[in-house]
DNA sequence: ATCGTATATCGCCAATATACGATTTTAGAT
DNA sequence: ATCTAAAATCGTATATTGGCGATATACGAT
């Protein structure tokens, strides 16, 4: 990329593909399948279950943090992760409700809404 | 990245994380849009709708097409591109159905079976 | 066969993402 | 204050992605 060309996409499509984009590796894809089974899981437990080492997990779940698909509760030293399953619903919904494939409830928050005017 | 390691998680993670990938980034989401206002339309309308080249208008193209996110139908020199709006569906709903949110139908092919099976 | 148009592929470079050892930061325990 | 454990950040190596000019391919028309 000579130049990066993101500035000439909408704000919404940007923040579209970034929550996409958050999705589009395999150990995040694991980390959320890890957390969904668990509920809540630490740093360390996760890289206990995956082939990865400590940074590189640390790395992930801030990948995932940043697009807010993430809840994050510190309990002293550990600090304890969980899914944000609004976010996740929210960011299907944006495809399907445009999309009028018509199954998808009401989105519940804001950065829904952006993404839902992004396509 | 020293080694790849892909190969360290399961086919249906990669493939999940490889659908996300197809979504991931603003040039794709652009084109996705389009093809939903305009119901379907060339490469070279697409080129001319976005500010970006040929080649890699193309390229983005291929990228969805490689997850199965579009109908392609050659028509003489002429290619139609549309979205394949069933694959879009069920791949956001194995992310709804197995993170318990309930208000997805159900899948409607293989690969969103595979999908789901990845979280 | 040649031309014109539409699309795909190649080749190369710039930018970003991934991985992890080493180090730092944070917080509880002693 | 010191020790220990957990997690984040830094630095750096490598891999992958994105962008596009040049070129190749496909196809209808002449």
């Amino acid at each position: 990329m000579t130049t990066s060309k993101k500035d000439l996409f909408s704000a919404a499509q940007v923040a579209l593909a970034e929550f996409a984009g958050a999705l589009a590796h395999p150990a995040r894809i694991a980390i959320i399948g890890f957390l969904q089974s668990r509920g809540e899981a630490s740093c360390g437990e996760i890289v206990a279950a995956l082939p990865l080492a400590q940074p590189t997990v640390s790395q992930h779940l801030q990948s995932l943090n940043r697009v807010g698909l993430l809840h994050v509760r510190p309990e002293g030293a550990r600090v304890s992760y969980s899914i944000n399953c609004e976010a996740l619903r929210d960011f299907c919904h944006s495809f399907q409700c445009t999309l009028g494939t018509g199954d998808a409830a009401e989105p519940a928050n804001r950065s829904a809404q952006a993404m839902a005017e992004a396509i």
